[in-house]
This record gives C-alpha cells, structure tokens and sequence, in this order.
DNA sequence: ATTTTTCTACGAAAAAATTCGTAGAAAAAT
DNA sequence: ATTTTTCTACGAATTTTTTCGTAGAAAAAT
C-alpha cells in the first residue's frame, strides 16, 4: 500500500466513518470537520475532487459510477493503513523504538478504565511470550 | 515550536545523539544512517547545508562560530519535539484517540521486560489518577 | 606562491502535495 | 425551451520540501 498524504488521510477518515460517499459529500464532510476547525479557507469542491482522483489512481479508493456522479469507497483497510502510518512514525521520530512512543503517549493522555483494562491484557500477553522465549 | 520536517527531525536525531556539530560531520552520519540504506544516491553537502540554514532560520538550532565553520546544537529539546510530533500523528492518524494507538503499537510490536515494567507503572499511576477522579 | 580542498551563502531547479480555474455534459429548476 | 445548478475531467498555478549548482573566501596542501 501506498503512504496516504495528510490529506488523502483525511478523506479516507471519512469514508471509513460514513462509507461509500460522493465528492460532495466527502467535501461537505471536511469543511465541517472539527480538524479544519480555526483554518482559514474552505476546501473547494474541484480540490477535494482532484484528491480523490489522484487516490483512485493510487488504489486507495474504488469507486463505482452512480447515475451522473461517482461514489468512493475505501480500499485500504484502517487497521492496516493506521499500522503503516505508526510503523512510519515509529522509525522517523522514534527511530524504531515503539515502547517509547508507548510509554510517551501514555504519560501525555488519559485514559478510561476500559481502555486501561485492554492495555494491561496486552501487556500480560506480552509478559507471557517473553517468559516462553527465556 | 514549528513542526519539523522529516530530513529537518533527521538531522535534529543526529544533533541529539551526537551533541554540537557542523554540517560536514552531519552529513556523514546522514549518509550512513541506518534510515538510508536502500536509498539509491547519497545526500550532497550543500542539501544538508542549506536545510541546516533553514532550520536555524526557523529557530530549530542554534549556531556559533568555531573558526571558519559553524558548529550547529539543536535548540529544541527531543522530549519536546517528539511529544509535539506525537500529538500531531495522534490527531491526524488516530482522531486524538491515543489509547488506540498505544494499543495498536502494543499489538505490533515486541517489549522487553524494562520497558513492560516501566509501562505497567504508567498504568498503575493512570489507574490511581481514575479512582480519585470518581 | 599556487593550487586544491573545504567551507558558507545564495538562488534557483526539482519534486511532492495542495489548490483551483475552466470547459463541457447531464440534471434540475424556471 | 432556456437558464441555472451540479457534476467530472483536465491542466495548470501555488505552496512546501528537498536538492543542488555556482561563486567567493579561508585553510590546507603542494
């Protein structure tokens, strides 16, 4: 899979969310998006367009045609396109050292009891292969 | 603190790591760096200058002069960096859920026993904070 | 003393990513 | 029926990031 950009990221976040949707759709989603919240300029509708023309070339998206217009769907699964953006992360800003960025991450942010509870699974799991390798 | 690039959080890695220098011996680590391998041609003197320019323009180091070189010191902390990067992959990665990133980091990758222990007293603290809150 | 090497500064080319204008066709509104 | 709106496609302008060529000065080598 190719490295979506910041942009095509944002798209894919909403297609995974709302599912097979249209240009205007998509577009209408962004301009209203909390992330684009405090910028200054819309996102115009031939730019959102041309994004996702250029994620059909790359196979980030499908789309069918529906009557007049097109609808796009995700191609690229979240897990893994989230796995390969971490696994990019982690090289380039923690140079691979993954529990660092584990352990930053946790000392920056809150969590949940719920969350809290799958993590502490994790790391029982994790405890258990590493005395099976010993 | 503006966000730096990813050739400008290379060269903030190596300043890290190796403490004040100049362009020349930046560049060597550059070229050698694990990160590059497989990268077909080596990265040229002037392009690492002129980033390292650009970066003291952007107040990312500082510089002095040590005979006819400039001797280059990142001018921004790594915890700061990466705590900074982090929120910014955070946010447009995971939507600001941390925790599914923590899990999903902890999901892919291994962890020895010091990093297990040092996460599970992170949890423990985290747990600590919920219970007051209640 | 001259040549070669090693620096910096500067500007600009190249590459990557984002944005938009325009044209043309189909659909909807009048 | 005509006008207006709503789409797509395409190309190009803009912006950001990366890369490098050239010039000139200082230092080192010959």
């Amino acid at each position: 899979m190719q490295k979506p950009t910041e942009s095509e990221l944002n798209i894919l976040h909403i297609l995974w969310e709302k599912g097979a949707s249209n240009v205007r759709e998509v577009n209408e989603v962004l301009n209203e998006s909390a992330v684009r919240q405090g910028k200054s300029a819309e996102i115009g509708y031939t730019t959102t367009l041309k994004i996702m023309q250029i994620m059909f070339e790359k196979g980030l998206v499908t789309r069918e045609e529906d009557g007049r217009t097109h609808r796009y769907s995700a191609a690229v699964k979240e897990q893994d396109t989230k796995g390969l953006l971490l696994q990019n992360f982690v090289e380039s800003t923690f140079r691979g050292a993954a529990m660092d960025l584990v352990i930053q991450a946790l000392g920056d942010h809150t969590a949940n009891q719920d969350e809290l509870d799958k993590i502490k699974a994790l790391i029982a799991e994790m405890e258990k292969n590493n005395d099976k390798a010993t």
